[in-house]
DNA sequence: AACGAGACTTAGTAAACACTAG
DNA sequence: CTAGTGTTTACTAAGTCTCGTT
């Protein structure tokens, strides 16, 4: 049946096991979603954990290591033969379709397979010899291969991809995989190879993943620094600094001339999208009457009305926030394409300005002391401050900082500065460290100012008023200046990510609101009157080019309503996801190519949850790759493998360079039309080449308005939670127990979807020292009862009344004594069990908030104990609409 | 079709904060 | 109250997908 079977699939994880891919077994076949999840797991922390060993070896445990992800690569880069085939690649092997990684050969296990590859080939020949036409015709997608020198073909492609030549990982990671496989084979992840976990190793896993995970480490800290809008600046530093705040009006300022409709107009063409069509399904009673109202609320109001959209709630007001509970949805739908009527705001907060070091922080150059003009001295900072970590020691990122930061030298200190390795930052990195330290032992009052400052900066910067509702934006904080670190083996990493001014700043609000004030002294780039989208403020930032918004938080209206509407879309799915798993299933013997890949990937996206995978330019940015950018070396064929047949092992460096490594059993069809899709194809070659994201999606499009290739993930990430609710939940169990269960369930999620998590650097600390708690319990258990005992005997003798009570109260000891105990257990195997999974990015993005709301009703467990207070408050739309009786 | 800009969602980590045991 | 921990929030990079152009 369906490839998913998923139903039985997820029947089998036993309830408690779940999670635990460890008992790979059967299912992973099946399942998909819940067993083969778990493979996942295993596979990839297993191997992450590996990588990460790597690095932490080899670059120094404290650091952690930027790349985390890449494996080995960081420095050696040693070319992996495999992948950088583009050039030299080429060449070499030019033709070898099926096993172009001679090298690696030995990695990959299935060579043999590969012959076997060739000779299907031949018998499908019908199939062969189509794919060799289009493979000619192809071109546009270089096609490579087909003609002897394909390669150089598909070599183009690839140069372009790994320019710098050193390919990442391929080779690196493999090894380390098996080396890990090896060495300590159940260290690592339990998950699917049966094993279960096996934590104590030492060596590997446990330590070697915690630091692994360090390794990770950010660029962020770049940026740090600066600091908050706190106290200092606060009046007078400030050209930039917003808080200038003034009074005057701006407004009258530019553009704004054109009229609101008139761009509404122009956008609003746009015909209605699925999302839209749910939502009107939703309540068509309510008219959207009421809303208008509100809309156009006279300029000047700001906060107090607010409120007033829903009556009832009005109340509170004074105390807290706003009274909140603005039910926007049991409002009617909006006008599609409107974002807003009326939109008022004060513009984003920039970042304080640079506070010139003092002079006895010194820089110095060759060994000698040197003083810095103060852009130059800004961003030596910006190095200098993260000197301890692993990253400044690369050259990637050595090599873009010393070129950006020369830039903003002054000729002469162009002059001066022309080694890196010359330059001693460390007085900065002293002096940094210090500040930070200072700030930690500021006295209580001192905290306190500055968290009120920080309020008040909320308060006023943080909200703006919508259509007559208070709500709170996202991210009014502009980006502050720093170096740049991308995730992954990023080629841009160590770039100076500029300051953003106010004449970068394009305003969008409405035309008859009060325009948000330039600080002092300038002016925005432009103020515009957009109702069509739903941002207050961009600009465009320096190292990608790409465009950056200041948009509302997620428990705004315009957030929530379409956060729903993405699980209507996923619900409708599930309504007609079996139609579409028939059909490509069916597709996988069509005679075309294109439809063939075109199924197979979907398969793929459906079973394991891939991502679309859009095509990206290796020289923005890191090599990683989703479903549709799948090349041949991602992929292995094993026509068996643990004893089961046809299994592909995906392998490949996935969404912010998270690793996936997965052994995934497929059915035959599917095994063979991927031995045809690497056929004559070298590694750096696309595995699905005549398939792309635009066409995929356009394929979906046509077999359901609304639906794309992400909506699986959405689909099947929340079916999966609701099945494995379903599964693991006990009636009689305690409350306690069922939430291990939740966490269970969505464990299962995040494992599918590949939700990874660096090891917490004190995870193997807190895990002592909660299993001390156990011990200490259980002692305290043990005496008990050994009391308990001589009181009874005691009783038997005495039988007062006295005696009595004190047998009764001891028994009650006892029993509240056992229930602590099992309360620690269950929280340290939740806790074992979480030790490298994200539970939280499934929670916030994939799983339909009223499955957990309806099951929290059902089971009487208060829905705190499965979110937080964000987590309400985002999903408030959905714990006040959902019973008991939801179902996905 | 291929591109590129634009808009918005999804993602993991570090900083900030809250909480607890000592 | 302090230090150590666990939890939440801030931050911003990295995806997806749409749309208008060429």
């Amino acid at each position: 049946m369906d490839p998913q079977s998923g139903d039985s699939g997820i029947g089998s994880p036993d309830p408690q096991g779940v999670p635990k891919p460890s008992e790979g077994k059967s299912k992973k076949t099946v399942e998909n979603h819940l067993n083969g999840t778990p493979n996942h797991v295993s596979h990839k922390h297993s191997s992450s954990s590996s990588h990460k060993h790597h690095h932490k070896s080899s670059s120094g445990d404290k650091h952690k290591d930027p790349n985390r992800h890449k494996h080995g690569s960081s420095g050696e880069k040693s070319k992996d033969p495999n992948r950088h085939k583009h050039k030299e690649h080429s060449s070499s092997k030019p033709k070898d379709p099926n096993k172009p990684s001679s090298g690696s050969s030995k990695d990959h296990s299935s060579k043999p397979k590969d012959g076997h590859h060739s000779s299907e080939k031949h018998k499908h020949s019908s199939e062969g010899a189509e794919k060799h036409k289009h493979s000619s015709d192809g071109t546009e997608k270089h096609k490579h291969s087909s003609e002897g020198k394909g390669k150089s073909s598909s070599g183009d492609k690839h140069k372009e991809r790994h320019k710098d030549g050193s390919s990442k990982h391929s080779s690196d990671k493999h090894r380390s995989d098996k080396v890990k496989k090896e060495g300590s084979s159940s260290s690592s992840k339990p998950k699917s190879s049966g094993d279960v976990k096996v934590k104590t190793e030492p060596g590997l896993s446990e330590k070697g993943a915690s630091p692994t995970k360090l390794v990770i480490k950010k660029e962020k800290e770049a940026s740090q620094p600066v600091v908050n809008w706190e106290p200092q600046d606060s009046d007078d530093d400030v050209p930039l600094a917003v808080r200038a705040q003034g009074e005057k009006r701006a407004h009258e300022s530019d553009s704004d001339d054109e009229p609101l409709a008139a761009r509404a107009e122009k956008k609003k063409i746009k015909k209605e999208k699925p999302a839209e069509a749910v939502a009107r399904k939703r309540k068509a009673e309510s008219d959207d009457d009421d809303d208008k109202p509100i809309a156009k609320p006279k300029p000047k109001k700001k906060k107090g009305k607010e409120e007033k959209a829903t009556p009832e709630k009005g109340k509170k007001k004074a105390k807290k926030e706003e009274p909140e509970v603005w039910k926007w949805w049991e409002e009617g739908p909006r006008e599609e394409g409107v974002k807003w009527k009326f939109l008022e705001h004060k513009g984003p907060v920039f970042a304080p300005l640079y506070e010139p070091l003092p002079d006895d922080v010194q820089f110095l150059y060759d060994g000698k002391v040197m003083k810095l003009s103060e852009e130059t001295e800004e961003v030596a900072g910006f190095f200098g401050r993260m000197l301890d970590h692993d990253y400044t020691t690369k050259d990637v990122f050595r090599k873009n900082f010393f070129h950006d930061w020369r830039k903003v030298m002054t000729p002469e200190e162009r002059k001066v500065i022309t080694n890196l390795d010359k330059c001693d930052f460390r007085q900065m990195d002293v002096y940094y460290k210090q500040k930070s330290e200072e700030r930690k032992q500021m006295s209580k009052e001192e905290k306190q100012e500055i968290k009120k400052k920080n309020e008040a900066t909320v308060e006023e910067y943080g909200f703006c008023n919508i259509d007559g509702h208070k709500q709170r934006i996202g991210n009014f904080k502009i980006e502050p200046p720093g170096l740049f670190r991308g995730r992954g083996d990023h080629p841009k990493m160590g770039m100076l990510k500029k300051r953003v001014r106010p004449e970068d700043v394009i305003i969008n609000c409405s035309k008859d609101s009060e325009y948000p004030e330039a600080p002092a002294g300038h002016k925005w780039k432009e103020v515009r009157h957009d109702n069509s989208v739903t941002w207050l403020a961009s600009w465009s930032e320096n190292i990608q080019g790409s465009i950056k918004y200041v948009m509302l938080n997620a428990t705004s209206r315009l957030k929530g309503e379409k956060d729903w509407m993405k699980y209507e879309t996923a619900r409708k799915l599930h309504k007609c996801v079996d139609r579409i798993r028939a059909q490509y299933r069916e597709e996988w013997k069509s005679k075309e190519m294109r439809i063939r890949q075109r199924a197979v990937a979907l398969y793929f996206i459906d079973k394991l949850a891939l991502r679309a995978g859009n095509e990206k330019d290796s020289d923005e940015a890191a090599d990683t790759v989703g479903c549709c950018s799948l090349r041949v070396e991602h992929i292995n064929l094993h026509r068996e493998h643990e004893g089961k047949e046809f299994v592909v092992e995906f392998d490949f460096l996935g969404k912010d360079s998270i690793r996936y490594h997965n052994f995934v059993a497929v059915e035959k069809k599917v095994f063979k039309n991927l031995q045809l899709f690497k056929e004559n194809k070298s590694d750096g070659d696309d595995l699905f080449d005549r398939l792309n994201t635009t066409i995929l999606n356009k394929h979906l499009q046509d077999m359901m308005e609304g639906l794309t290739a992400k909506v699986f993930r959405t689909y099947n990430a929340s079916n999966t939670l609701q099945q494995q609710l379903k599964l693991l939940t006990n009636s009689e169990d305690s409350v306690a127990a069922k939430i291990l269960s939740y966490n269970r369930a969505n464990r299962a999620v995040a494992i599918l979807c590949n939700h990874q998590r660096s090891v917490p650097k004190t995870f193997e600390k807190s895990m002592s020292n909660l299993q001390a708690k156990i011990d200490k319990k259980k002692e305290d258990i043990k005496k008990s009862r050994k009391e308990y005992k001589g009181l009874k005997a005691d009783y038997k003798h005495k039988r007062d009344a006295k005696t009595a009570g004190m047998l009764e109260r001891k028994k009650k000891q006892m029993e509240r004594l056992e229930e602590q105990l099992m309360k620690l257990e269950v929280q340290a195997t939740d806790k074992e069990e979480n030790k490298e999974i994200a539970l939280g990015t499934s929670k916030l993005n994939y799983l339909d908030p009223r499955i957990s709301v309806a099951w929290c009703k059902k089971w009487e467990v208060p829905v705190e104990k499965i979110y937080n207070k964000t987590q309400r408050e985002k999903f408030a739309w959905a714990i006040d609409m959902a019973d008991e009786t939801f179902e996905f």
